[in-house]
DNA sequence: CCTATCTCAGTAAGACTGAGATTA
DNA sequence: CTAATCTCAGTCTTACTGAGATAG
């Protein structure tokens, strides 16, 4: 009964491929942060903080490749719900120096534990050696194009 | 001289890998569409009607996947530059019959030209094999979430 | 009455651009 | 004067939501 839906000629398409894997994992990362009210920039910032201790916000978009303007927003809305603190730093007045709290941490490991739910059910089909294949020829991928496109580092100065 | 950069925690994982890897992949196609002044909802649509012939504007959104208030303004950009035409459907005055015009077909010829090209610029790192086993991986995925999440099938009725 | 079709306005996330104010 | 920092207000793409008008 016609039940053949033959795809369209774009949906074998390595780029349509990884477009809609990827979109797969965006919603089911994006659903699992939003169960505790948090969504991808948060949990960046928070990992970044752990990492860091306290920093400036400039250096927290630098090491999570978030823009300034979007660390801005985000720090607000990360502060409104008291999981950072924003401080004026004494030494340099330009600066606010942002420190995670208990509850961000609390958070943090929420966020961390919903992530790695995520990738098992992202992942769910492919066996142990599947995933790690999977995970080497991304890996390639993009190691070529972060080369010729600027890594994650420092442009021009 | 401290060229080393430990990546972030998050850079390895599996949804993350594939996040970058679609974000250059759209990039390539996108900046290959753009370079002949469109971007991917027109090459859809085209395709779609190449296929199907003079269609309506939701038997296009249905096959080709867009949304019909995106369709709509998809439509306007392809019918401004002239590649389609769009005309009342005398049999039922509802629907508008979208063609495609010859000029409309050139275009389709030369996005899939650029698009060939960046699958192959996407993949430049990988072997033949490896092409093969990342689109089956990811075709893997794909089927998996498809069929748990409603594939492009027709949803409750 | 109910449904299909088309249109318009608005939202959301992530990434990015530009401008301005303040301070080193 | 230059450069860094922070803020605000936009843009862009893809995808989706809701409301309304028209017509079958």
């Amino acid at each position: 009964m016609e039940t053949e839906e033959k795809p369209a000629r774009w949906e074998g398409l390595p780029s349509w491929l990884l477009g809609q894997a990827a979109g797969h994992a965006q919603r089911l990362v994006g659903e699992g942060f939003s169960s505790v009210g948090a969504r991808g920039y948060h949990y960046r910032v928070l990992a970044t903080l752990e990492e860091l201790g306290p920093a400036s916000q400039a250096a927290l978009g630098r090491r999570s490749g978030i823009h300034l303007s979007d660390m801005v927003a985000t720090l607000n809305e990360l502060a409104d719900r008291d999981l950072v603190e924003r401080a004026p730093d004494p030494s340099d007045r330009r600066r606010n120096i942002i420190t995670l709290t208990p509850e961000g941490r609390r958070q943090l490991r929420r966020l961390e534990k919903r992530l790695a739910e995520c990738q098992d059910e992202l992942l769910a089909p492919l066996s142990p050696e599947e995933r790690q294949r999977l995970t080497e020829l991304l890996s390639t991928v993009l190691d070529h194009h972060n080369r010729r496109t600027g890594a994650p580092e420092e442009p021009p100065h």
